[in-house]
DNA sequence: ACTATAATTCGAAATATGTCGAACTATAGA
DNA sequence: TCTATAGTTCGACATATTTCGAATTATAGT
């Protein structure tokens, strides 16, 4: 027991509620695949796109968009920062680490209530 | 490109929203820790936990946590079987190796959309 | 200063989710 | 057959989510 990871079970379902609607996965999905195949995202090889970008291909409306990347946001899956006059996104590997070790069973869950 | 597996937005957003619920994710992680640490569950090392046994730490009435478990069937994250009076639970490691494989950024979105 | 582009904030509306209690079904054992 | 235990179904209700359009802010270029 001792030598598992814990993690706290309300964080985790953050993570995956950010996760849960298929315009945000398909955002996250494509900043995740600025990575090597096969290789999670380590610091030094992701790379990333701006909002209007992350639009592109997904049919909904410019304050739809805003809102579902400080979903992701707020949930720790990516980070933001501005470059002119765009916001650049990009995914933080080490939420990514966390949520592959969850489905690897090497972390279990840390029981918060009670 | 070619070299990727895909996966289903849609699908795979179920999935992530079936987990979304603290209580859900509960549930599920207690099934995930029967597998041995740092390795993901293979068919042959899966056990089970009855419905009951997944509500005892919970605080949910049992008609929620019958809900939770449908929920979580639905998604294909778990399977069930009857064995007497009670409501067998186990995981569905296909389901978790898609996921896990999701975060190694070795599978793409699908676009099923246009 | 003005304009165009990129993105956000706000308020509203429709829909989905989480939860419960009451009533029900299935099974095992006396 | 009667009873106890395990779990499900149904209907209701409160709350959360998704989405939009209109108005707004931030920045770069003219």
């Amino acid at each position: 027991m001792s030598n598992y990871r814990t993690f706290d079970t309300v964080e985790l379902s953050e993570s995956f509620k950010a996760l849960s609607n298929p315009n945000r996965l398909q955002i996250f999905s494509r900043l995740l695949s600025c990575c090597e195949p096969g290789t999670a995202c380590s610091a030094d090889t992701v790379s990333s796109f701006c909002v209007g970008e992350l639009g592109e291909d997904l049919a909904v409306a410019p304050s739809t968009l805003s809102h579902h990347i400080k979903e992701l946001q707020h949930a720790g899956l990516i980070k933001t920062q501005r470059n002119g006059k765009n916001i650049e996104c990009f995914i933080d590997p080490n939420k990514v680490k966390i949520l592959k070790e969850f489905f690897s069973g090497s972390i279990l869950a840390k029981d918060t209530e009670n």
